[in-house]
DNA sequence: GAATGGCATGAAAACGTTGTAATTCTCCAA
DNA sequence: TTGGAGAATTACAACGTTTTCATGCCATTC
């Protein structure tokens, strides 16, 4: 690998210049810049981040633990779709800003954490990305000697946080449905005892008391575990029965997740249901794979993991430079993303029932 | 923050006494190493990464490249799932081997490899491994100056590699099904073109003829893009039904992958075949949200994308510490995940239909 | 035309560690 | 007591950068 003294030799120029160059420092010739500039590129060159962090330059190494809240003991394999767009974000900024990531899984075991913390101290990281796989508190190990920022979770002690706005998700997509002329609204909610379960149910009743709907013209359920818990098997079958079941039926019924949703539907067609005609779906994730493959594809709101990892970042970076260093918890909007499985009360779809792809 | 002066300052020895008892080096008498420990601690002494880094020692760093291969420009949302798999298993290894892993995203742009080496390598990294999104060939950029492994994919330079097993995959399931008593087998392959498309067609066919199965058993389509492509609204009902109709229709379909046998069953129950009891299912890749979902569960062949990632890492480490420096391919089998979707023929399930969940 | 000041550049030191080679210490045999 | 071998220890250079300070050059000012 080439080094500083290379280009400076190629360029006839002191390794001074060169520097100077590199770090875009002033009093630098452009016809000089450019020279510099050509050596450098036709010898590759990189400076060497050792030798920079030794000047006390930062390491520009960025640390993130991912896993580290699974269910313990349960081979992460579902949760992780989180984590892949979390890292996916904060990989993005990290680019943007010059930064490399380095990744760390605590593979279940938040105890982890501390041990993965200091490995990351070692090799001089300027802040780290603890991100959990779903939406909690968390208490982090004690004396943290580096900046921290949490990204799909928050904690007690005011650490900088950034989370989806579950209640807002929730709100907006309720309140969308009311506008679109739904009045008698369902909703197949997450496990209890989640975070997520909680706010986006109190986004559906705010939404709807705001909007004037009485709570008889609803129909709430829950409970529904989605993986490694046990629900009984036909919970949601259930579940669904009493929600779409009976006269003041709802038009329109919101899930906890796409997958819900996407085995919801067997059960509604079976019960004779046309969707969106009879009832409108909207699920919660927005998972394209599972979006995608309903028919007709499912309405749902989503939950921006790339937001919340690129936020994280760059929330990092701000407490780096110094800009920012109030602690809060920042809430990610999440949006809704329209598809074919919800219409206007009063209006029949198009196309009686789309061909399957 | 305390140097190695200042441990050899308080230890009353030399600096390089300290390096030696810091890295466990011979020729330190007991007495000493005890008193330079007792300074380090108590000075809260590391070492300082620069420096070390640019002695030419080790870094314990391992780069990651992913995503380098996904379709240009589309925003690869649903290829990631491998991908974090892969990540996954070489963070274990990693972990397991006291390394720690840096990761940077190519973001569907294989041209940006070249430069990510780059900063990876001024980063000290030991050695890389690149992951695909799917198994392919690939051009790496000429003068790689650090050992690489390829994870998933391949190329014609003959550098280490470790790819999944899709024509024995395939090849097994096969097997398996006609070693069941199925005598007329279907098969809806991935998109022509995909090196998986052709390794497993291969290994469908070799199956069958090897067991003696007339190709006038057999029904083969292929062509189906799953995203991305325009694939013709209807092409996988129409290629279904190409497979499924007739009187020798097959008593065993496999699919390309899980997500098509879970868009394809309401096909199948709409042509009023029962699973598994008219038609066994065989998916690929081993989506587990996806197989799970299906009902009955679907029986799939595992891409094994865990054990592809340690086992990239481990060929790494072993190139390493120069115990392997032979260039070649390491295929790991896929193997056969047995769910509820296939039997035995002349055996009827024991529960007709089981109740939905 | 000399003095001043700003700009472009360069030489050499410094950062904290490890490698090399030299030096001292220890201990045992002659 | 002396040699000598081998272990323990040390001094110093080297790694590739940035920093500090010095210097040369040119334009401006008096």
């Amino acid at each position: 690998m080439a080094n500083i003294h290379d280009v400076a030799r190629l360029a006839s120029v002191s390794i001074k210049t060169v520097s100077r160059v590199i770090n875009d420092e002033a009093s630098v010739r452009e016809a000089t810049r450019e020279k510099v500039l050509r050596a450098a590129k036709e010898l590759n060159y990189l400076p060497h981040r050792g030798a920079r962090m030794m000047r006390g330059r930062g390491s520009e190494l960025i640390g993130m633990i991912t896993g580290a809240v699974s269910a313990s003991g349960v081979p992460p394999s579902a949760s992780g779709l989180s984590a892949i767009h979390i890292v996916r974000g904060a990989l993005q900024a990290c680019r943007k800003a010059g930064k490399t990531l380095m990744i760390a899984d605590a593979i279940g075991d938040w105890n982890e954490v501390g041990q993965l913390l200091g490995i990351f101290e070692a090799h001089s990281v300027e802040g780290v990305i603890i991100a959990s796989d779903f939406h909690r508190q968390v208490v982090l190990p004690l004396p943290a000697s580096v900046p921290i920022v949490l990204a799909n979770c928050f904690d007690a002690a005011g650490t900088p946080a950034i989370v989806p706005d579950d209640y807002q998700g929730q709100y907006s997509a309720t309140k969308f449905l009311i506008e679109s002329g739904h009045a008698r609204l369902g909703m197949l909610g997450l496990e209890d005892g989640l975070l997520a379960s909680h706010l986006r149910r109190q986004g559906f009743f705010d939404a709807c008391r705001e909007h004037g709907l009485p709570v008889s013209m609803l129909r709430f359920q829950s409970g529904y575990t989605q993986e490694g818990g046990k629900t009984p098997i036909g919970f949601l079958a259930d579940a669904l029965k009493r929600i779409i079941q009976g006269e003041d039926a709802p038009t329109a019924v919101m899930f906890g997740n796409d997958l819900m949703a996407l085995k919801a539907v067997p059960h509604l067609k079976a019960a004779g249901l046309e969707v969106p005609d009879d009832l409108s779906l909207v699920g919660f994730d927005n998972d394209e794979r599972i979006c995608e493959t309903i028919q007709p594809a499912l309405t749902t709101v989503q939950l921006p993991y790339d937001a919340i990892g690129a936020i994280a970042a760059e929330r990092l970076f701000a407490m780096l430079t110094g800009e920012l260093n109030e602690s809060s918890v920042a809430k990610v909007p999440c949006e809704i993303v329209h598809r074919e499985s919800t219409c206007a009360i009063g209006v029949r779809t198009a196309s009686a029932r789309p061909q399957h792809n």
